[in-house]
RNA sequence: GCCGCUGUGGUGGAAUAGGUAGACACAAGGGACUUAAAAUCCCUCGGGAGCAAUCCUGUGCCGGUUCAAGUCCGGCCAGCGGUACCA
């Protein structure tokens, strides 16, 4: 009987696709588990073979859960609004929603020929009027609490898209989606105050199972600095305002710099107003991204005709501009202390400006001292001699004493833009009205349905394509019934992908994003994989609208995710990313086609660690196939009753094999453990070592009973089919996860190995757990240790536990 | 620049808590089977010396700690990812 892998994958997907036995129930009495994959984007290439690397390790997670007696939910959905399909539709004028759904017929299609458990039920699709009504009201609760307001803020321009970026979005100055120039431009943006949950978004990472390097990244992205805000006069009698996590270094502050955009430039009567002017010119068509590569060399300008009174000195200050300082962090100015900042100190060296050392213990004539662990204060008649830390304490309370300051936390968060104008988005469902302002449409008209329009090119001022459609924009006022015009930007991708995982819970209620009970029941997500990438941006707005919606009682935890890894990126052969204009793309369904999904499944988890990025490898696949190969062959050979056991008496459980014991024992250990630490390279590769073992000795029933249900979260199809040739009970998939016995992994003997002088020399064998004694009688009389002993003293000998033994002579 | 991660055979990668470096595979070479090929099965496989037993050497580089370092510490170098000159 061969492998026909095409056959039986076609025939259990059929079988999965009638019976649905992996449906995750509302009403089980089987505790719950809840597996999150980030669901995909139906882009136009179709599935990519580096969705398969955590789709298939989330399903073989999912598998064991429910191996474990877990009520799994493992959902799958498509993020489906966004640029590409909106640009597809530009060029071939073809709606994005007939687009998104061809696309998300081939996503599922090509899914499903993996064998993934998805419940399938539960599909979600953001671009439905039935999911994005939810979006709406989410955004409609977020304006009544007074999170989401309207401003008008420097913004990200991008040249090509139209459109304006979140600073996340744009990457090296470009945008990230469309790679086009990204200019900076005034705009009224819709916008979330995701920065009044910045402490929270800190605090709560305390309480769950993330993965250090994305917590350390969460944490540095809402980038906390605790420091003071201190009010210098000026001479025109202004007051600026600066931040500062240094303010122990007030006396050391000998010039002020403020940003190029700082509003007071405006109002004062400078003395070198084209100056200024040039330069603010300069700095506005520079890029955030080109300001800061100017690493090297300071750039600036004098503000002449205004000065700046330290504080604490009461003597004048210069104050200049310079586009280090960014108009949108902090106050927009900084007092420059050029002893004790890097960037200070490179400043003054240019303009010549004094360098005063204020914390002992450097050379600021070198170059600046920034240590503020051991330095003492000098120069600062207030705080002389105390440490960094006291004189910080004893300025803060100065300046509150003398009402010239206090102290203030600083985020790196800002508030997250939220308008696009683009088409494919769900629209804001606000109206203006010239009377009330900014109005909420009533819940009831929910879902405020996108229209169709001809023009998907966004319009020539920036404007969204919604933004020609004169009828539907001409509204009425739901507060005061005057006229009204609706908002023609739409929401970021990042909306919907916000909060799916909650819908997922209760995907088709209609009068709620999900029932309380299924929200309660189903919330936290247990165990949330998706790509490092995600980190600063998706994870994190989710994490907030999720814990906005726990302050408004729609979900009873404060966080979304108790659990969160990260799976490396699957490079092409060439060791390149994997991108269309590379050529290195690879599509599953032609490795499926010549290996079967089994195979590839297989495959992609073994490539390598989980949690690197890996090169895709085409001959190294073929070395799965022969391992389903070799199992394939080794369980049709052992159909027959070529073993002690009797068929029927097999196939209740029976004892392993004396041979295969501990192996088997050791492989359900190892399968199992790995599998919780995303080792499933090194549970395969048990796997194989078993499979060689009962190449090398035949195995009994058990054994390959044992063997069937270890190998089907990773190759469920093969499994179950030569579970059912076995003619074992049932599904291998609905079996008991196999348990073992710990005094069953160990042999009666262990392999000690004998070192002389840390070098080793020789093994021996001796019964396990065996005296120091008897370790050191064997390795001391083992006849190739004698040479490197003879004649020679044994100073120290040191035994590690049926381990190893180190001689140490002279 | 800053932050984070990573450097192990020809290749992908293994190596609980500092304890036999290279598991498991891929590729390569040799052999068996075959008219032949494919498939399958067996053997070899870090480098150097040696007929061999065996010895030396070896986890990016330089030091250190230790009986013992891929693993810990200090200092470099390279690659990847993130980035906001964040005061």
């Amino acid at each position: 009987m061969k492998y026909d892998f095409t056959k039986i994958e076609n025939k259990w997907q059929e079988k999965w696709e009638t019976e649905k036995p992996f449906a995750a129930l509302n009403d089980s009495d089987k505790e719950k588990y809840y597996v999150l994959i980030e669901f995909p984007y139906p882009s136009g290439d179709g599935l990519h073979v580096g969705h398969a690397r955590p789709f298939t390790a989330m399903d073989v997670v999912a598998r064991k859960r429910r191996m474990e007696n877990y009520n799994v939910l493992y959902p799958m959905g498509f993020d489906a609004f966004g640029l590409p399909a909106e640009n597809y539709a530009i060029v071939n004028k073809i709606h994005p929603a007939v687009i998104t759904s061809e696309r998300i017929k081939l996503f599922t299609r090509q899914l499903k020929r993996l064998g993934y458990s998805f419940d399938w039920d539960r599909c979600v699709d953001t671009t439905d009027p039935d999911y994005y009504k939810w979006t709406q009201w989410i955004f409609l609760k977020f304006f009544e609490k007074d999170l989401a307001y309207k401003a008008l803020i420097p913004v990200n321009w991008c040249t090509s898209c139209h459109c304006v970026l979140a600073n996340e979005e744009v990457v090296d100055g470009v945008c990230e989606r469309c790679g086009s120039e990204v200019v900076r431009r005034e705009k009224s943006q819709w916008m979330l105050r995701i920065t009044k949950y910045a402490q929270r978004l800190i605090d709560d990472l305390d309480d769950v199972d993330y993965v250090e390097r994305v917590k350390i990244q969460q944490r540095n992205w809402v980038g906390r600095s605790d420091g003071a805000e201190i009010h210098f006069k000026t001479t025109t009698g202004d007051e600026i305002n600066v931040f500062t996590t240094r303010q122990d270094t007030l006396y050391g502050a000998t010039y002020m710099v403020i940003s190029p955009e700082h509003a007071l430039l405006q109002k004062w009567d400078v003395e070198n107003l084209e100056e200024i002017q040039a330069y603010q010119l300069a700095s506005s068509k520079k890029s955030d991204f080109e300001r800061t590569e100017l690493v090297k060399e300071k750039t600036g300008v004098e503000v002449k005709g205004v000065r700046a009174i330290n504080p604490v000195t009461n003597k004048e200050i210069p104050i200049f501009i310079s586009d280090y300082v960014l108009a949108t962090y902090g106050t927009g100015a900084i007092m420059a202390v050029p002893g004790h900042d890097a960037r200070d100190w490179e400043f003054a060296k240019k303009f010549g400006l004094p360098i005063i050392e204020v914390v002992s213990g450097g050379d600021v004539k070198k170059e600046a001292y920034t240590d503020c662990e051991t330095g003492t204060m000098v120069n600062s008649p207030l705080i002389d001699g105390l440490t960094v830390g006291e004189a910080k304490e004893k300025i803060s309370n100065w300046l509150v004493e003398q009402k010239l300051g206090e102290e203030k936390i600083n985020y790196k968060l800002r508030d997250w833009v939220f308008s696009r104008q683009r088409y494919w988005g769900e629209p804001i469902p606000i109206v203006h009205c010239d009377t009330c302002g900014f109005v909420a449409i009533p819940e009831s008209e929910l879902p405020l349905i996108l229209p169709d329009i001809e023009n998907y090119q966004t319009t020539e001022t920036g404007e969204s394509p919604l933004a020609a459609l004169t009828d539907w924009i001409n509204t009425t006022c739901p507060k005061c019934n005057g006229p009204a015009q609706r908002e023609t930007d739409t929401m970021p991708q990042w909306a919907g992908s916000s909060w799916y995982y909650l819908r997922y819970a209760d995907p088709k209620n209609n009068n709620a994003l999900a029932s309380k009970e299924a929200l309660d029941y189903w919330t936290p997500v247990d165990w949330y994989n998706g790509g490092m990438e995600h980190t600063t941006l998706h994870l994190l707005y989710s994490r907030f609208w999720h814990k906005f919606l726990y302050d408004i009682g729609v979900v009873n935890t404060s966080e979304p995710y108790a659990k969160r890894t990260s799976q490396g990126m699957i490079l092409g052969e060439d060791g390149q990313k994997m991108s269309k204009s590379r050529g290195n793309v690879l599509n599953p369904d032609d490795i499926i086609a010549e290996y079967g999904a089994d195979t590839l499944r297989l495959y992609i988890m073994f490539i390598g660690d989980f949690e690197k990025t890996a090169p895709w490898s085409q001959t190294s696949v073929k070395g799965c196939k022969r391992f389903l190969d070799r199992v394939w062959n080794l369980t049709i050979a052992n159909l027959g009753n070529n073993d002690a056991i009797s068929p029927e008496a097999s196939l209740d459980d029976a004892s392993f094999s004396s041979e295969h014991e501990t192996a088997v024992h050791r492989t359900i250990k190892k399968v199992g453990s790995d599998i919780e630490n995303l080792k499933f390279n090194t549970a395969i590769a048990s796997l194989m070592s078993l499979v060689n073992d009962f190449y090398n000795k035949a195995p009994n029933r058990a054994d390959i009973k044992a063997l069937l249900m270890l190998l089907s979260p990773f190759a469920p199809h093969i499994s179950e089919e030569l579970w059912e040739l076995q003619r074992f009970d049932g599904c291998a998939s609905e079996q008991e996860w196999p348990k073992y016995d710990e005094s069953k992994t160990v042999d009666s003997n262990v392999v000690i190995a004998v070192q002389v002088m840390g070098k080793l020399r020789s093994t021996i064998n001796v019964p396990l757990d065996s005296t120091d004694e008897t370790v050191i009688d064997a390795a001391t009389s083992d006849e190739k240790i004698a040479r490197y002993i003879e004649g020679k003293e044994i100073m120290r000998k040191i035994v590690v536990k049926n381990k190893l033994i180190n001689l140490i002579v002279k």
